[in-house]
DNA sequence: TCATCTCCATTGTCGGACAAGCGGATGATG
DNA sequence: CATCATCCGCTTGTCCGACAATGGAGATGA
């Protein structure tokens, strides 16, 4: 398994082992770069305020003192990275990152770097695991309600993989806002974009998956409902282990990268 | 808690409700950003291997139509995604998104979203219960080796705290490349980069703390050398709670946001 | 063959220019 | 006076052209 984090051209020279190479090699860094260090440090310290407005970039020209093509540059290079975003007129504005951004990417590199689906199924077992378990600390009134609706638009569909598939992702969607945890919630997202859309395949091709799939979620809803956490979490595991079993079942290996066609097209369609 | 995925100006209008709307809105991009998709989507899908050149400008500018300047700004959106880089030349390669790179961007945007030290925590106990419980089936003798150099360095600096600290994240570290799961690896990168630097804190005012850290190292350490799944998994809990309750002792709230200005400081170090 | 040098290509930066579009000011109208 | 339509100016997106610095490749020499 590769690792994904070498990087030969370290700029930072990794830390300083003794005595010699005192001095790490210069970023010497073009000045569109430094002007996007320049403002990304002032929104990232709170001096700019999320929905703030960013100057024009005549201003930006004058406080940099640098061409406006290289003010534009930089601009650029924060409007990638979520931290400014343009409103309907095109101003510039701070803004805190966005977090389906964010997920993209991140599942974006899962894919380039041939992430298996065995890896995504262990990271889904723990994370989905431990939502449950908030979950069923925490979920409201509401949230239990609004797996109840889910639950029967689920039943209603059963006989249609497409439709069911997104119910699915709606389902552990909702349980994860109700788990009140956002770091989860990040951790999850590639289940989102990359593992449960696998699912609808699994509908397609064995129908058992289908109402296997909603009996389960049935169950957890069931154990929320007498907040009862060990109940939820069994049932949780069971769902997550079903998918392997739907995916060995159709005779696909879960050693398999995720396929790079397929993963393209699910991320193109919300990019 | 405020959500994180709101956003009034999306793109894509959302799922289709009905008959009504029939129409989403239009997204009339620049010509700078559909470059930068076209070159992106050239990339993702692999007809661009990583590590192949791209054109230089002039040949983008050919193959575009547009003028360099436009050019300049779509591969500037490219590489701040972490698609192109630039070696020493400065000429354009295809890459793979950087791992740290990513981390980096996930860990500021909690804190930007003031995310708290709970939902930190809740998070860490659930990667690294699984980390651990992966790392009991897979770890290899060489990473045993890893671990117990670590543990007799973390001996060695018991008095220490800042470099105890960074041994404690080198620790997690070496546990979770055993684990040999990069979805995980990459979800419990706020962790390293938010997490577990609040340890330094922790040792410096509780002497005890630092004593509590190393013992649960050495017994997960003892644990993965008798394979012994349950154990470590034990000790691994142990070692996640001690941390709040090292937290709580020093009279902070694990319920409040992320410090900005403490947050700042360790994500810039490696920016 | 190997080291050195020169020249060219390429990037980074600059200056200027213009069309399109939105905001706000201005004026008209009830 | 309040509401609405119109117009002007500012801002952005795009284009053009230019030049210094620098790395690489090929030419040149030992």
């Amino acid at each position: 398994m590769q690792s994904m984090d070498n990087d030969p051209e370290d700029q930072d020279g990794g830390a300083d082992t003794g005595a010699g190479n005192r001095f790490g090699p210069i970023a010497a860094s073009p000045a569109y770069k430094l002007v996007a260090d320049a403002i990304e440090r002032q929104i990232v310290s709170g001096r700019v305020r999320p929905g703030e407005a960013i100057g024009t970039e005549a201003d930006l020209v004058k406080q940099f003192g640098v061409n406006r093509s290289t003010v534009r540059e930089g601009i650029r290079l924060l409007e990638q990275g979520g931290l400014i975003r343009r409103d309907s007129s095109r101003r510039l504005y701070a803004s805190v990152p966005r977090y389906d951004r964010l997920a993209t990417r991140i599942s974006r590199a899962f894919v380039l770097h041939e992430v298996t689906f065995r890896e995504l199924w262990e990271a889904t077992m723990a994370i989905e695991s431990a939502v449950v378990e908030l979950a069923a600390d925490r979920i409201s009134d509401e949230g239990l309600g609004e797996l109840d609706l889910n639950l029967r638009k689920s039943r209603a569909a059963i006989d249609k993989p497409s439709e069911l598939a997104i119910l699915d992702i709606e389902f552990h969607t909702i349980l994860c806002k109700a788990a009140g945890n956002r770091v989860l919630q990040l951790a999850r997202e590639p289940e989102n974009k990359l593992f449960f859309p696998t699912t609808e395949m699994l509908f397609q091709k064995n129908p058992q998956a289908a109402r296997r799939n909603v009996d389960a979620h049935g169950a957890i809803v069931a154990a929320l409902h007498r907040r009862d956490k060990a109940d939820a979490l069994l049932w949780m595991k069971r769902h997550v282990n079903d998918w392997k079993k739907g995916f060995e079942l159709i005779g696909k290996s879960i050693d398999e990268p995720i396929d790079r066609v397929y993963a393209q097209h699910v991320l193109e369609s919300n990019l």
